[in-house]
DNA sequence: TTTACTATGAGCTACATT
DNA sequence: AATGTAGCTCATAGTAAA
């Protein structure tokens, strides 16, 4: 019954399973025979379990190659989604879209408390098992209301990562965590520019009033850019630039994130220097085969460890004996660096990430810090399914937290040609984020 | 209430350059 | 073959002014 919490009143709780299943990619077709076959209180990852078995057989049956395995098709898509369909269903759920809170501080951060410190959750959310997911705050319309009608209802909690770094970051987290006596990784980081890269000042001009950075993306400015700046800027010797060319200037500065690093010059972030900012250890990302390009992107698609971690330190008091963790799209580990910033000891992660250089990174990182657990990774979330989970929850006992933050491609502003919602190519991995919740929770209640 | 203007943004891709 | 560059078919929210 996990959908019964569904949209009060919007879809019925069968139009919202199917439109789940339609936006995993399994034809309208499938779902429904699954539907039929299962009973209508099948939770939507018995569904994608049955349509699996179903096209395998169909497989054996018919000797079809494996070759129409296609990303967004998990097991064998047949044919894809009706859009009209898949649409019309869109359309009736746009209705009150959820807002943004300003200023962007969520239930609290170390030094800003907002009006109301508290929430209760239906019973149905709360833990164990925990789980924290988290996206892109700013995502086409309706996006949240989606996400949030999947994960019971619970309201995204909206913050701004400019209240505990350098720099901006806009995400939302759904999660169902206590949200009292929360504290802060020490020693704060650097919450200012001019803090955080001293060396700067000297040849920050005044007329640049910015004190905290955008938000972090994966592309870097070009050389030819800053050398633009240089050239149009050392004309007027080192005095102040005509107000046109401050303007143009500071919109090069926003967009690409530039800091001073020299009279008249301005240098995109170093990756060690995004790496401080984002709350990494120094040369987490560096080497062991990593291009610099590569290393960025990495970068650019992480968590703020400061902010995540002053969400998840609520577990240390809970668990002193540590946690068993299901991290899903964990990146270069984000949320395991928190954890482990955190002083919460970490008995067997379970990591999922299709990267393979993000997963040397994670490696290298845990091989490094005399973790005591075990690290278990895998590669595919699609291929994650409910006998891989009670496998895994037999041999550990149980998941104490599933974390992670799916593809935002599909949501993320800057995305010009792919903005697609959640149905996009990549972001509609975020169904696999809940259903593998499920399943964690499916055989977690049953060992009871 | 509407309208005009501004700022933001975990990105994509064809093509040039090395 | 890998890396760098530029332009991009923008959507959304906030602000000020009418």
């Amino acid at each position: 019954m996990l959908l019964s919490l569904a949209a009060a009143g919007t879809l019925s709780e069968k139009e919202e399973k199917m439109l789940a299943l339609a936006n995993m990619g399994y034809s309208l077709e499938d779902a429904s025979i699954a539907m039929d076959r299962c009973g209508p209180e099948a939770s939507v990852a018995v569904l994608t379990d049955c349509i699996c078995a179903a096209q395998m057989a169909r497989e054996e049956d018919c000797h079809l190659p494996e070759d129409n395995l296609k990303p967004n098709y998990l097991c064998i898509g047949t044919s894809r989604p009706k859009k009209r369909k898949v649409f019309e269903m869109k359309k009736n759920i746009i209705e009150e879209s959820i807002r943004l809170p300003n200023p962007m501080i969520g239930y609290g951060t170390p030094t800003l408390q907002p009006e109301r410190i508290h929430r209760s959750l239906p019973v149905e959310a709360r833990g164990p098992p925990y789980f924290y997911y988290e996206n892109v705050a700013l995502t086409p319309k309706g996006v949240w209301d989606t996400i949030s009608r999947f994960l019971f209802d619970i309201e995204p909690e909206f913050v701004d990562s400019k209240y505990f770094c350098a720099a901006a970051r806009k995400r939302g987290y759904i999660h169902n965590l206590p949200i009292e006596h929360r504290f802060p990784l020490i020693p704060l980081p650097p919450l200012t520019v001019q803090q955080a890269f001293p060396l700067s000042r000297r040849w920050w001009p005044e007329w640049d009033t910015r004190d905290k950075l955008n938000c972090i993306q994966t592309a870097i400015a070009s050389a030819k850019l800053t050398e633009r700046i240089r050239s149009a800027l050392e004309r007027y010797e080192g005095g102040v630039p005509p107000e046109a060319v401050q303007r143009y200037v500071l919109e090069q500065c926003r967009k690409w994130n530039l800091v001073w690093v020299g009279r008249d010059k301005l240098a995109p972030l170093e990756p060690d220097e995004v790496e401080m900012l984002l709350g990494f250890p120094r040369n987490h990302t560096r080497g062991g085969g990593i291009s610099r390009t590569d290393r960025y992107k990495s970068l650019g698609n992480s968590f703020q460890v400061d902010t995540v971690a002053f969400h998840l330190s609520v577990l240390r008091d809970m668990y002193p004996d540590g946690i068993n963790v299901l991290s899903l799209f964990s990146g270069i580990g984000g949320a395991e660096v928190a954890l482990h910033r955190l002083g919460i000891k970490l008995k067997n992660v379970v990591s999922i990430e299709k990267s393979k250089v993000n997963r040397d990174i994670v490696r290298s990182w845990w091989e490094q810090t005399n973790q005591t657990g075990s690290l278990i990774d895998f590669d595919d979330v699609q291929k994650f399914d409910g006998k891989l989970v009670e496998q895994l929850v037999d041999g550990i006992g149980s998941f104490d937290l599933v974390v992670g933050g799916s593809p935002c491609n599909n949501l993320a502003g800057s995305n010009r040609v792919s903005r697609d919602g959640l149905e996009g190519k990549e972001s509609s991995l975020f169904y696999d984020y809940f259903r593998i919740l499920d399943l964690v929770r499916c055989a977690m209640r049953n060992r009871q």
